[in-house]
DNA sequence: TATTCATAG
């Protein structure tokens, strides 16, 4: 048989980018790998840093196993999935220049809200959420011929779920193969998981980095990080620095510090460009790492959060301080509280963080830890989000992949069954799982919509409210990041344009308000900046409810809003609230502080809440833990409405001795008169 | 009475 692509005539610089290819470490195992492949369902592939393998195995396993068919039956495509949306743009665009082929065709990318791939498409990069989301309407994931799941060792909560959810569709499908690609791995825990698949190892390319710890552990983290960075100043060549600390705040406080030390310096030491780095950061200002040194010529100093220990690279980064620490989520299913605690990272963090010092030429980590502490008090990996997360969405899911027994689900790292038990129960009481854990029809059309679950509720009765297009611009507002802006020196002025849109009844209400108001001045970018809005967020918000919009046509719920100028307008839309949000409710005590409804948690009401007033009871988005116990995104509702709406939830059978149970009592009386 | 690590759908 002729092959095509043989006749194709490849341009001069296709020939030079393989040229290139030939010499990146992965292509020592080229036949090695393909070799294994053929005889194996599932290949485990460890490659460090540099080695090539997420632009170049795609294309080998392409090469072997792509489909020739002539177009009889739809083609059957490779996947290789990444954690991150830029990464599997980014990675795609390369592969298909190396292939000499236009984007989107032969080799696309699929992410959440853009689908650049074709009936052409046999190559294709996606997010590993979207390759779940793919699962969900096509169980066992027929238009792939080969998955590749990249980036394993980072163990995402969605390719945790993939992991188990491969194994069984990998039983169901002869013809369908696996391999799983990472670096640093626990090599042995990923083999014996994937029942001893066969493992190969592929050196890395990256300079030797040294290694410098202290001699006595240091006492402030901070005071540590900023003192090293002046002695590289003062004392090392030339070469830019890369500081990891832990949150915003943190980082803008350490960026002023170091500026105004080195200025104290004078004219004794060279000029520096110190650069903040986080993810809320405008993207302009995020820009600013990828810079040519400017005119002076400055050293370039980046003080970052974790963004830059695997999302973002940035080239001539010479020196590395890692102070060892990390904002991390934690969650604790007894009382359903997330919270973001400062903790140690693990031993791979510490070396990926190294590592970042020897992209471009050899260099330096200084660890403000000593030896002892890395080689004795660090943990050897990360744990992985699942184990750190509420999986009532994850659950969801699972059920409609059609994982009935999760128990015996086959996870590579099992979650506390308390979390499990928690994600079954509050379904449960969602009316999206039965009593006996099976997927209701209601719930069938929840996990359709990229919600948790107490969204994709209120979005799924709204209507028989009359506010499904109010609800729906909630939702999308409560899926993305907070919109407002509150820039250092204008505090004040932010605080007055956001109390401008504040609803007296809360804070859902205060963001439709946002919404609406975006809307009506046309989604004007300098309306935001003047109101102290995120632009950005804002187009993201309006896409997100794009989506879902699309998402109620195709599940047939109708977009309906009452007449504004009616009483109702609003008391409908907080009931219709409280349909999805019945399980987090708290009451205000006598005391003046509030509870949490059933797990009686004293909490207060966030800083950042509008409202001027404290209501008896209040629905809450969530509930987190930072400097204290807070309740975040709080709109106030009626008691009568917890009996009239959620009598399953406010059974008093079942209800501890408390304020709240005495209130609930006397609305139910009431509610018999 | 005092405020958000990262990421995905």
């Amino acid at each position: 048989m002729v092959n095509e692509s043989e006749f194709r005539t490849h341009s001069q610089r296709y020939y030079e980018i393989l040229e290139k290819r030939k010499t990146l470490p992965v292509w020592q195992q080229k036949e090695e790998f393909l070799r294994v492949l053929s005889a194996n369902q599932t290949v485990i592939l460890v490659g460090e840093t540099g080695s090539g393998k997420t632009t170049q195995i795609p294309q080998f396993v392409l090469e072997a196993f792509g489909d020739n068919n002539k177009g009889i039956t739809k083609k059957k495509m490779i996947a290789c999935t990444q954690p991150r949306r830029v990464a599997a743009i980014s990675v795609s665009k390369r592969v298909a220049e190396e292939m000499d082929v236009k984007i989107g065709e032969e080799v696309g990318y699929t992410i959440r809200f853009e689908d650049c791939s074709s009936s052409k498409t046999v190559l294709k990069y996606l997010t590993d959420g979207m390759l779940l989301r793919e699962a969900m309407a096509d169980p066992l994931l027929e238009r792939y011929r080969v998955i590749i799941l990249d980036e394993a060792h980072e163990r995402t909560l969605a390719t945790d779920v993939l992991f188990g959810f491969l194994k069984e569709v990998l039983k169901n499908r002869a013809d369908l193969k696996l391999v799983v690609m990472s670096a640093t791995l626990e090599a042995e825990k990923f083999q014996s998981y994937f029942s001893g698949s066969p493992l190969i190892n592929v050196p890395g390319r990256l300079h030797p980095v040294e290694i410098l710890y202290l001699e006595k552990p240091q006492k402030d983290y901070l005071e540590s990080a900023i003192q090293t960075v002046l002695q590289i100043h003062i004392c090392e060549p030339p070469g830019d620095v890369l500081v990891f600390l832990t949150g915003e705040e943190e980082i803008e406080d350490a960026c002023s510090r170091i500026r105004r030390e080195i200025q104290n310096l004078g004219s004794q030491v060279g000029p520096v460009n110190v650069l903040p780095l986080y993810s809320t950061l405008p993207p302009a200002m995020q820009q600013k790492i990828f810079d040519p040194p400017d005119e002076a010529g400055g050293r370039k100093i980046v003080v970052s959060t974790n963004i830059a220990e695997t999302s973002l690279t940035i080239d001539g980064i010479v020196y590395v301080i890692d102070p060892g620490f990390v904002k991390q989520k934690v969650y604790n299913p007894r009382v359903r509280l997330e919270s973001l605690l400062v903790s140690p990272i693990s031993k791979a963090s510490a070396n990926q963080r190294a590592g970042r010092a020897g992209r471009t030429r050899p260099g330096k980590c200084f660890r403000l830890y000593t030896n002892k502490s890395f080689d004795e008090l660090l943990q050897p990996q990360t744990y992985p989000e699942i184990l750190r997360s509420n999986l009532s969405n994850t659950v969801l899911t699972l059920k409609k992949l059609g994982v009935d027994d999760l128990v015996h689900f086959d996870f590579m790292d099992p979650p506390a069954p308390e979390t499990l038990m928690r994600a079954l129960e509050m379904l449960n009481y969602l009316g999206a799982l039965d009593d006996d854990g099976n997927l209701t029809k209601l719930g069938e059309i929840m996990s359709e919509f990229p919600l948790d679950p107490q969204m994709s509720k209120m979005l799924v009765v709204s209507p028989e409210f009359g506010c499904s297009n109010e609800i729906v611009s909630i939702c999308a507002m409560l899926s993305v990041p907070n919109c407002f802006v509150r820039p250092r020196g204008a505090r004040e002025a932010a605080d007055e344009a956001k109390a401008r849109f504040a609803h007296i009844d809360g804070d859902h209400l205060t963001l439709l308000n946002v919404y609406h108001a975006y809307k009506n001045n046309d989604e004007d970018s300098s309306w935001c900046y003047q109101n102290f809005v995120n632009h950005r967020l804002m187009k993201a918000a309006d896409s997100i409810r794009q989506q879902l919009v699309r998402t109620m046509a195709r599940v047939q719920l109708r977009l309906c809003s009452n007449d504004f100028s009616s009483r109702d307008y609003y008391i409908n839309i907080r009931k219709a609230m409280l349909a999805g949000n019945f399980m987090q409710v708290a009451h205000l005590e006598r005391s003046g502080h509030y509870l949490t409804v059933k797990d009686n948690q004293m909490v207060q009401l966030h800083p950042s809440t509008g409202l001027d007033h404290k209501p008896t009871w209040v629905i809450y988005n969530e509930y987190v833990l930072t400097t204290s116990k807070f309740i975040r995104t709080i709109t106030g509702i009626r008691g009568e409405w917890l009996v009239d709406l959620a009598a399953h939830y406010y059974d008093l059978d079942n209800f501890p001795e408390c304020e709240a149970r005495q209130a609930l009592q006397k609305l139910y009386k009431k509610q018999r008169q």
